[in-house]
DNA sequence: CAGGGAGGTTAGCGGTCGTTAACCTGAAGG
DNA sequence: CCTTCAGGTTAACGACCGCTAACCTCCCTG
């Protein structure tokens, strides 16, 4: 995997500026001009890279859920054989990463899901389910005696948890990351535990 | 506690449907037209029962933050000498009830913050702040190795983990409400014990 | 039975927002 | 050296939105 060097191109800027902006003040919030003087350029200007401020709530949207669902995927590969529990470690992880190091994309992927257009929701709804069903299965394999809608329950109020990390620690980056992470994986596993204890 | 079997006021009766078309769709993206319609008067109507859309939002998140709050003092109170873990047991039970009866305050409570006048904000915070100090003592009381901080960071993750109900169960109101509310309740604790497994 | 206030109505104003149109500019390529 | 084009600019349009103004209509009350 080539971890790139190479500079940001605009959309990719305008892109993490307005993923900022969408999460703190939500997608009716902001105002394209903004999102242009996020990245040096006045509001129409963005035109020459996104149809429209749809069209970059979607793709936004769209890539989180399929950078999430193809980690997953590739956890699941890679731990082929091993333990159902050091796989639901590894689910756990990714998420956990993902949750501490792309804040607002977490926070726009729960919250604004209704402003897209209907293809666009679809794809989207589809790929969530898609993740969140791996993770059924998961949790079903290390915790048999779990029924599926309480499994399913379950990962839900997990994501819940994780994806809590945007209220803590308002401005500054976390204190200790490592901690954090730490902290959030052994919540995420006694809470899974104590879901399976009937 | 004179539970009301009067008619609701035209005043409560704005605020509840407002509350969950701001759930629905966010503050800014709901127009004063379709609050009034969602009433059965037109969007001028409001007027006659509030200063603005502004003073809604604000009457609401003041409101849960004080309703939150006051339960929470209520409880502690009521538990006065019993086993610590039994207090945290009732405040576990009373933000579920809250989370199952009023979604969409829920919702709101930690999405439409930023959009209040400074005043508001300053006193919805406060009291959300007095809200989770409170945990965080009955927390400790429960599990006194734990430090404060990572006591605060876990109170705040169980938050996410029990307000992810609006999250299940779309459009219905959910299929068992009892079964829910004891698996939220147990993995709910089983965080916290893991949070406290240093 | 006057009258006055509570609680509606519609018309419309001023501001903002997303988007388009028309134009400009600097760098690359034949 | 001329052309082209990617990537900007400002002006402006149409739609919408929060809110006010002006008016109406019951219903209660002295």
């Amino acid at each position: 995997m080539a971890t790139r060097t190479d500079a940001p191109t605009r959309r990719e800027q305008i892109l993490k500026e307005a993923a900022r902006l969408f999460a703190e003040r939500g997608f009716h919030g902001v105002g394209v001009d903004e999102i242009g003087a996020a990245v040096g350029i006045s509001g129409p200007g963005l035109y020459r890279h996104f149809a429209g401020k749809d069209a970059m709530l979607a793709e936004l949207l769209v890539g989180i859920s399929e950078s999430l669902l193809r980690g997953a995927k590739r956890r699941l590969e890679e731990a082929e054989g091993v333990a159902p529990g050091a796989v639901l470690d590894s689910l756990i992880e990714g998420h956990i990463d993902f949750a501490l190091d792309d804040r607002p994309l977490i926070t726009l992927h729960d919250r604004e899901l209704d402003r897209l257009r209907d293809a666009d929701r679809k794809l989207v709804r589809q790929l969530q389910r898609q993740y969140v069903e791996l993770w059924v299965g998961v949790v079903r394999r290390h915790y048999p005696d779990l029924p599926e809608p309480a499994a399913r329950s379950a990962v839900h109020s997990v994501f819940g948890l994780l994806n809590s990390t945007p209220h803590l620690t308002r401005p500054g980056s976390l204190p200790d990351r490592a901690g954090t992470a730490e902290l959030l994986h052994r919540m995420a596993r006694g809470a899974f535990a104590a879901a399976a204890r009937s």
